[in-house]
DNA sequence: AGGCTAAACAGGGA
DNA sequence: CTCCCTGTTTAGCC
C-alpha cells in the first residue's frame, strides 16, 4: 500500500529518469485501470514528450509538454519499475528510446490520460503537507471545523492527501490522539502536535526511501518500518507499557495505545 | 401532529366547503411560513377561484382553476378552521363571500403559493397508499430495495407519504415488525402484512374523523385513538403481555412490544 | 490495504 | 411532533 512517502520517492526518481523522454505506446492487460480504451489511450500519448513527474497525495502525475498529463494511482500494493520485466506485470508504458515503465496492480489501480483542461480526481485532493506549503495554523483551523472522527478525516483524500492506513497508526500515537476522537473536540495544542508529527513521520519515511516492503523504480526496497504501535497488537506500548490494542474504526482497523491516546 | 388521516379528512371537508369560492386576501402573522412576501402572495391569489381541495401525504393542496395551487403543511400540531376566530390563530385566508380559513401553527408550518408549472416539494412525495392506487406487489418490491431501518423508511415522506410518528407505532406492532429491522431483510410475507396494516390503520382513522386530539375545520374532534402500544410504555402488550418499551430509533422515539416485534 | 458513488444517517435551523 | 440543508458515514462496486 504505497502512501505519500513511497509516491514522493517514486516521483523524484521518475522525474530524473523520464523527463524529456518521448512516449510511444501503452499495452495493458487490466482494462478497468484505464480511463480510455487502449486504442484511444495510445493515440493520445503517442509522440508526447514528458516535461516532469510530480506527486500529490498518493497520486503520481506525469506532466507532458502539451500540458496534458498521465495520472497514476497504485491503489493497494501496486508497483512500478523502470525497464524491468516481471511476469506478473500487466501494464507497459513504452518510450521511443526502448525503455519502459512496467506497472503492476495487485488489486485496483488507475492510469488515466487527462487532457489539459479536463476535470480529474487529482483536482479534488485536499491538503498535501509535504508537497505544499501548508501552515500549522491553516491545518489546525481546517481540521477543527470537522465533526467526524479524526482518523476518517486524515484518511479522506479530499481533506488531507497522502496518508493511508499504514502511516496513520504511528502518527496518531505520536500525537497522542485516539482515532475515534471527533476532530472538533481536539485541542489546538494537540492538533498542532498532529501537524508536526505528520510531517515528521512522512519526511522520515521519505528520507529512508519509503517503507521496507515497498520498492522503488529500480526494485530497491525502502528502509522505513512502522515501529511504535502499528501492527503490534498485544505488545507493550513503548511509552507506558500498556498493551497495544487492535480496534475497528469505521471501515478500517487501528492499532492504538489505549492509555497514551485520548 | 396531523398525519394522513387528519389531512384526508380536512381535504374532504375543504373540498365541499371551498370549491368555487373566490380568493380575496391573506393576512399573516408568521412570516416564515409563507414562500412569498405577503404583498406578492396577496397579488398572486386575489381573484383566483378554487377548483377543488385534495391531499397527498401530509400536504393539503388547494387547486385553483388557473392550475396554480396553494400547498399547506400543518407541521407539528397545526390547526385549520373555517370561519372561526381563535385568539391564537395567526393566518387568515379570506374569501370574497366573507368566509375565511383560520390557520394556526403550533411550531412550524407552510403555506405556499405555487404557480402552474413551478417545482414544489409536493412533486417529490412518495407513495400515498390511500389517495393512490398502489398494489401490494409494488409496495413490497419498493421497500425491499432499501437497506435502511424500516421505520425511517416509512417516515421518509419522499418514500412513503403520510405516516408520521403517531400512527407508525401501532402499524409496526400490528405488522409484527421491529422499527430497527433493515427493510431489505424483512420477508415478503411481513411486508405484505405491513402494506395491509398501513391501509387498515389509516382507513380506520379516517373513518373516525382522525385522531381524538385533532380537530376538523368545524372544530370537531376525531375519535381515533392509538390504543395498542403507542405511548403505553410500561403497560402490557395486548397480545403477549410483555412490557411495552420506549426506545430511541434514530432521531425519533418508538413504542414497541419487544416480544411480538421482530 | 485504494477510490468512487449513491444511499443512509445525524445535527442544527426555521 | 415537521421539513430542509449540510456534512458525515456506510455499502457495494471497480
Amino acid at each position: 500500500m504505497p502512501e505519500l512517502p513511497e509516491i514522493v520517492h517514486l516521483a523524484k526518481q521518475m522525474d530524473v529518469e523520464l523527463s524529456n523522454k518521448e512516449l510511444l505506446s501503452i499495452s495493458n492487460y487490466q482494462e478497468k485501470s484505464l480511463n480510455l480504451d487502449i486504442e484511444h489511450f495510445n493515440n493520445s500519448i503517442k509522440g508526447q514528450k514528458i516535461e516532469s513527474v510530480i506527486s500529490k497525495g498518493k497520486w503520481l502525475k506525469i506532466c507532458l509538454k502539451s500540458k496534458d498529463y498521465i495520472a497514476i494511482n497504485l491503489g493497494m500494493g501496486g508497483e512500478i519499475y523502470l525497464s524491468m520485466n516481471h511476469a506478473k506485470l500487466n501494464t507497459k508504458i513504452v518510450f521511443k528510446d526502448d525503455t519502459y515503465l512496467a506497472i503492476s496492480f495487485w488489486w485496483f489501480g488507475h492510469i488515466h490520460f487527462v487532457k489539459k483542461d479536463e476535470k480529474h480526481t487529482m483536482d479534488d485532493l485536499g491538503l498535501d503537507l509535504i508537497n505544499e506549503d501548508v501552515s500549522s495554523h491553516t491545518f489546525v483551523q481546517y481540521l477543527s471545523q470537522s465533526r467526524g472522527y479524526i482518523k476518517n478525516l486524515l484518511l479522506n483524500q479530499k481533506k488531507i492527501a497522502g496518508i493511508g492506513n499504514y502511516y496513520i497508526h504511528d502518527i496518531l500515537f505520536l500525537a497522542k490522539i485516539h482515532p475515534l476522537r471527533k476532530a472538533n473536540t481536539i485541542s489546538e495544542i494537540k492538533l498542532t502536535a498532529l501537524y508536526q508529527k505528520i510531517i515528521e513521520v512522512l519526511k522520515d519515511a521519505i528520507s529512508q526511501g519509503g517503507s521496507d516492503y515497498e520498492q522503488d523504480i529500480f526494485a530497491k526496497k525502502g528502509h522505513y518500518s512502522a515501529n511504535l504501535v502499528a501492527y503490534k497488537e498485544g505488545k507493550n506500548c513503548p511509552v507506558c507499557q500498556s498493551v497495544i490494542k487492535k480496534i475497528k474504526t469505521s471501515s478500517t482497523t487501528s492499532y492504538i495505545c489505549p492509555t497514551c491516546q485520548t
